[in-house]
RNA sequence: CGGGGCAUAGCGCAGUCUGGUAGCGCAUCUGCUUUGGGAGCAGAGGGUCGCAGGUUCAAAUCCUGCUGCCCCGACCA
């Protein structure tokens, strides 16, 4: 992509309104734009993030053997009467009222739908388990949107919804989420610890909230400091093989890990002292059992083995990742910009040529932005008649993984030069060398 | 919802107290020069001063009502 035709509206100066470095900089770096309180548009370098966090998400889903779908943002007041919650949820729902006066509503989560959808069609027990989700815009009316996409009141989420005959069946089920989790954060280049989370009227122990550590994370966690290093399972993992999913769930749930609203003073005190670790977090997911809440006021069953008719076991699981793109930005930047983890990166490489115009560096930057365009890096190539200051600030400012530089200078020993964003490697290398650098 | 604050050009702000017909920096456009860390000079364009009433010869400025947005707290992926 030529810069000069690109839609990158950045702003030097600093909106006023954000106050967090994540907020700050997408605005900065023409990622959003804020169209209403806790509302976003996102322009075309934020939307591709967005999308590679979504992508990355989906993959994981998938092999862990979830089954995505697409359910709608608007619904109807009714379905929510069935599970009680119409008068449950209060101001935090959207309501509207279509041109027939029918009540109608913004989706905030979509247990409801997914039951209705489930009951519609599954009716045995030979059909289980399902897990359904899909990636969709939620609204909910926060009383107090902040922070920018880390807490707005449109987002993207995540949601999957998983159906078990019963509750061993619904805890593989939570395990095989667990673990995609544990996968998906790591991919996206995060170090995310599942820390014990409220159950509510359900009780036991399967619930968790997904937690990066940041700095300028909302809420205070304290855990084992080994979390830090636990392995990361593999692409290769059997996510049928029950007792292996169960014992990866174990060894991630053996160590203390809660946020300040589960803290347990006195077992954080039984760790060493050189193992504590206590620090800010981000909650990037979240996952529970709520075993038959859904479906046996809603009538969710199917015929079990012994022919009778049983509720289903449900759970949910939900990623946002539309705060997610905040959250990464929180977790890696420095004074000058983001610095974006190469797997969520919205393009691989910003080439600068320094001197458009010039015949010699106009040629050399269309040498290594074809070849690398080849070689399947996605190139933003700067081919605006900035000055060369303006360009560093801008490519710090977006934070893509490589720059290229191509200015007469270097040029005229015949080298460009290659950096990494976020470290002070750099090399003068030859413009092949730097498109098998950078192609790696 | 309680408490505090803001609204003037795309962004950041001054002007409001003490009423006199709107300004600065950056950005944008034109020209010339310049080209390795947010260039220089010259010129230009861009505003129903958040909205609606009111007071006044005259309102960004004073009065009344409304709206939007931000910050702190209680709530959330």
């Amino acid at each position: 992509m030529r810069l000069s035709r690109y839609f990158l509206p950045v702003l030097r100066e600093t909106p006023k309104e954000a106050d967090i470095v994540s907020h700050r900089l997408m605005l900065r770096a023409g990622m959003i734009r804020q169209e209403s309180a806790g509302i976003y548009a996102w322009l075309p370098l934020g939307l591709k993030v967005l999308n590679r966090i979504s992508a990355i998400v989906r993959e994981e889903q998938n092999r862990a053997g979830a089954v995505e779908l697409l359910m709608p943002t608007i619904q109807s007041a009714e379905l929510w009467r069935e599970s009680g919650r119409y008068d449950a949820y209060g101001k935090e729902m959207l309501r509207i009222a279509d041109r027939h006066e029918r009540e109608m509503l913004f989706g905030p989560t979509n247990e409801e739908m997914i039951t209705e959808i489930f009951r519609a069609s599954v009716k045995s027990y030979k059909d289980l388990p399902l897990n359904l989700y899909h990636i969709q815009w939620k609204f909910r009316d926060e009383i107090r949107p902040r922070f920018g996409t880390m807490r707005s009141r449109e987002f993207l989420m995540k949601d999957a919804y998983s159906f078990d005959l019963d509750k061993e069946g619904a805890r593989h089920s939570y395990n095989k989420m667990f673990v995609a989790y544990l996968r998906t954060f790591a991919r996206l280049g995060l170090r995310a610890i599942p820390m014990q989370a409220d159950t509510g009227p359900i009780g036991g122990d399967l619930s968790h909230e997904f937690i990066i550590l940041a700095d300028t994370g909302e809420s205070e966690v304290f855990c084992h400091k080994d979390f830090l290093d636990f392995p990361i399972p593999g692409a290769e993992t059997d996510f049928d093989d029950v007792a292996g999913l169960q014992d990866i769930v174990d060894s991630w749930t053996s160590l203390y890990a809660a946020t300040s609203e589960k803290h347990d003073e006195a077992r954080y005190a039984a760790i060493s002292e050189g193992d504590k670790l206590s620090a800010r977090g981000i909650e990037v997911g979240h996952i529970f059992y709520f075993g038959t809440k859904y479906s046996a006021p809603m009538g969710a069953t199917v015929t079990a083995p012994d022919g009778h008719e049983v509720p289903v076991h449900m759970g949910s699981y939900g990623i946002g990742p539309s705060r997610l793109v905040a959250a990464l930005i929180e977790a890696s930047h420095d004074e000058k910009g983001i610095i974006w983890p190469e797997p969520v990166a919205p393009f691989d490489v910003a080439l600068l040529n320094l001197k458009v115009g010039d015949a010699a560096t106009d040629e050399a930057s269309l040498k290594i932005y074809h070849a690398l365009g080849l070689r399947g890096r996605e190139v933003l190539y700067d081919d605006t008649d900035d000055r060369p200051g303006a360009k560093f600030a801008t490519a710090d400012l977006i934070g893509l993984p490589w720059q290229v530089v191509v200015g007469p200078k270097g040029l005229a020993d015949g080298k460009v030069e290659v950096k990494r964003r976020g470290s002070d490697e750099r090399e003068l290398l030859s413009v092949e060398e730097a498109v098998n650098k950078v192609a790696g």
